[in-house]
RNA sequence: GACUGCGUAGUUCAACGGAUAGAAUAGAAGUUUCCUAAACUUUAGAUAUGGGUUCGAUUCCCGUCGCGGUCACCA
């Protein structure tokens, strides 16, 4: 039973009955809590089709499913808006018909692939990987519960220039140093010696500079440039020197990574490596040449005309026949599609790409490939500092591994303050910590609208109170100790009987539960955790404001006990599903 | 410059074309002999700007101003 379909049937039936008009487009929307009701119906909209004014209407409407319907008690009307409550014997049977795990829909068979994460080997990783990184998990999730097949992957971007540059400034500065050696994680090792490739590379470039060449030139001929050049050139020749650093290095980073997505909790079901799928794609070129649907240019390389669909002539094929971005793109989908068939394909890349993906998807379908219609670029804002943008290079970013330690520190120190576990275990007080720091970061990454761009203040520290993941973990954990004690005193959550006179943070609490299931499915249309996340910080605050204003156990009636243990139960097996829709644990206490 | 996205309380975020624009945080004032005060209650505070469409505009259209992003034979 869905309760607003009902209601919009019935609300087509009076209208029907009293009008004798079909009417198929209703405004139905929440009521607002200034107002008496749970639905209003907005009534301005008909005047037209029903030539009365929108009070009269509304008056009509009411009056005729208060007499007919199942489910309405009541109703008012405000200009042109006709208010519905409805009753409380309707919400007591939704509640009923609650199972365990209401929030996971029916399976559909379809299997959509979610691409993300796609770190470079060449830095580690930082607060705009972790929103990449959350935002994928999560909406794997997400589309996981909305009963689709998810297949996640990871493309690591392991080769190119720019992992050359760590090398060089390794093998030229490095002397030796390991991970082991230095302490230092893997990625983090790699990291500096891409920082220091840039430092020495613009002194060079520097010097050129006052030596009188303009800065064009002197960019082109700074001497590890020219090194790193060739570095990739050996590499693409399988030069066993260099083959092997890039393996060492890779390997480093690699452990690095791991570290990182097992402490963050991010996996994957298949990993596919730039350096496997570079040369893929130009059997797709061949192809698409002998369409006549790319053009070759007198220097041989090839390109694509694409002003017909807004976009510009864009190149797919180097003069020298090498492969450029967008052909190993083509050849990795194809290949991923080859792979598992997928319904759907998902990118979750940043919006700077934007341009990328509509030539990608262009030239999909230009080649007549029929999966172009189920590939989707989830373009999401940038996390921008106070400073502007974060770039690695100039050592302006927030680094993963550090936010992350820190954010544990900080839930240490919040939770010694208050000082509620000190019975814990110390390996139960370190989950705790870890679930908290994590609960904090993922929630704040993901309550944003995934579109937008966001902003992070590294002076002010991420929040634990207000709303925030440990907030909604805090009730969780509240309701936990209430369901411990109705256990030890035997108190088994019970429906209410029949005519039983709801209080109103009761009823509050069952309106906003019974639409869970609808939300996991908005999420999974828009691919957007942050209707989660609205909806579980709702529904924790409606929580809250029910245990601040009822007592659970010491109301006189038995009825009203065993109903409000119920709803506790209810809500927390609500908030739990929700949390691990954006990947955050719950603890049973805090 | 071309294309593209964005301008909402001091700050960070909400709002299928609908009612008095919601929260959080920072500010002010309260709540604990009672189920976890990481909570609850009260209070003050915002749609960049000028037009247009509409019964009705933060939302749609046009202009202005401001801020990003993209315009590589890098990925």
């Amino acid at each position: 039973m869905h309760l607003e379909s009902i209601l919009k049937e019935e609300i087509r039936n009076a209208v029907q009955a009293c009008f004798q008009v079909e009417i198929d487009d209703l405004v139905l929307q929440p009521t607002k809590k200034e107002f008496e009701g749970h639905y209003t119906l907005v009534t301005f909209s008909l005047t037209r089709a029903l030539k009365l004014p929108p009070a009269a209407i509304g008056e009509r409407i009411g009056e005729a499913l208060v007499k007919a319907s199942g489910v309405i008690s009541a109703y008012n009307v405000i200009q042109g808006f006709l208010n519905l409550s409805v009753r409380d014997a309707v919400w007591l049977r939704l509640l009923e018909g609650m199972g365990e795990g209401y929030g996971n829909l029916p399976r559909t068979g379809k299997k959509v692939m979610v691409e993300f994460s796609s770190p470079n080997t060449n830095k580690p990783l930082h607060l705009g990987h972790l929103r990449n990184n959350f935002l994928g998990d999560s909406v794997s999730r997400i589309l996981t519960a909305a009963g689709h097949d998810v297949v996640k992957v990871c493309l690591v971007n392991d080769r190119g220039i720019h992992i050359c540059k760590s090398m060089l400034a390794y093998r030229e500065l490095g002397n030796g140093e390991t991970p082991a050696s230095s302490g230092l994680k893997g990625d983090h090792l790699a990291g500096k010696y891409y920082v220091a490739f840039d430092k020495t590379c613009k002194e060079q470039i520097a010097g050129l500079i006052a030596a009188g060449q303009s800065p064009e030139e002197a960019a082109k001929n700074a001497p590890w440039m020219i090194a790193a050049q060739q570095m990739l050139v050996q590499w693409e020749q399988g030069d066993e020197e260099v083959v092997a650093l890039w393996k060492k290095m890779n390997e480093w980073v690699y452990n690095g990574f791991g570290e990182t997505y097992r402490r963050i909790g991010v996996t994957f079901d298949k990993t596919y490596y730039e350096s496997d799928t570079y040369v893929l794609g130009k059997d797709l070129i061949e192809e698409g040449l002998a369409r006549g649907i790319f053009y070759k240019k007198e220097d041989h390389s090839v390109w694509i005309d694409l002003t017909a669909e807004g976009l510009d002539h864009k190149l797919v094929l180097r003069g020298n026949g090498t492969s450029v971005y967008i052909t190993q793109d083509l050849g990795t989908t194809e290949l991923k599609h080859k792979h598992f068939g997928p319904d759907r394909m998902i990118w979750v890349v940043g919006n700077e790409q934007d341009y990328h993906f509509n030539v990608l998807f262009a030239i999909l379908k230009r080649l007549g490939r029929d999966y172009a219609e189920g590939c989707y670029h989830l373009s999401y804002g940038m996390v921008d500092l106070p400073s502007g943008k974060m770039k690695s290079r100039e050592g302006t970013v927030v680094d993963a591994d550090e936010l992350v330690a820190e954010m544990e520190q900080t839930a240490e120190n919040r939770t010694r303050e208050l000082g509620k576990i000190d019975d814990f275990t110390g390996e139960e007080a370190r989950q705790l910590y870890r679930a908290l720091a994590l609960g904090a970061l993922r929630y704040f990454l993901l309550k944003v609208d995934p579109k937008k761009r966001m902003l992070f203040n590294p002076e002010e520290s991420i929040d634990f109170q207000g709303h925030t993941g440990p907030f909604i973990q805090y009730t969780y954990a509240r309701i936990r100790s209430v369901l411990r004690k109705a256990e030890a005193n035997g108190i088994a959550g019970r429906l209410a009987p029949e005519g039983f006179t709801l209080h109103g943070p009761e009823r509050d609490l069952l309106h906003h539960l019974v639409h869970y299931p609808d939300r996991v499915q908005d999420a999974a249309a828009e691919l957007s955790p942050a209707l989660i996340s609205m909806y579980v910080y709702e529904l924790a605050k409606l929580y809250n404001q029910f245990y601040a204003e009822l007592s659970i156990f010491a109301d006189p009636d038995p009825a009203a006990v065993s109903l409000r243990v119920l709803i506790s139960e209810k809500v927390a097996e609500t908030i739990q599903h929700a949390m691990l829709l954006m990947g955050i644990d719950v603890p049973e206490r805090m």
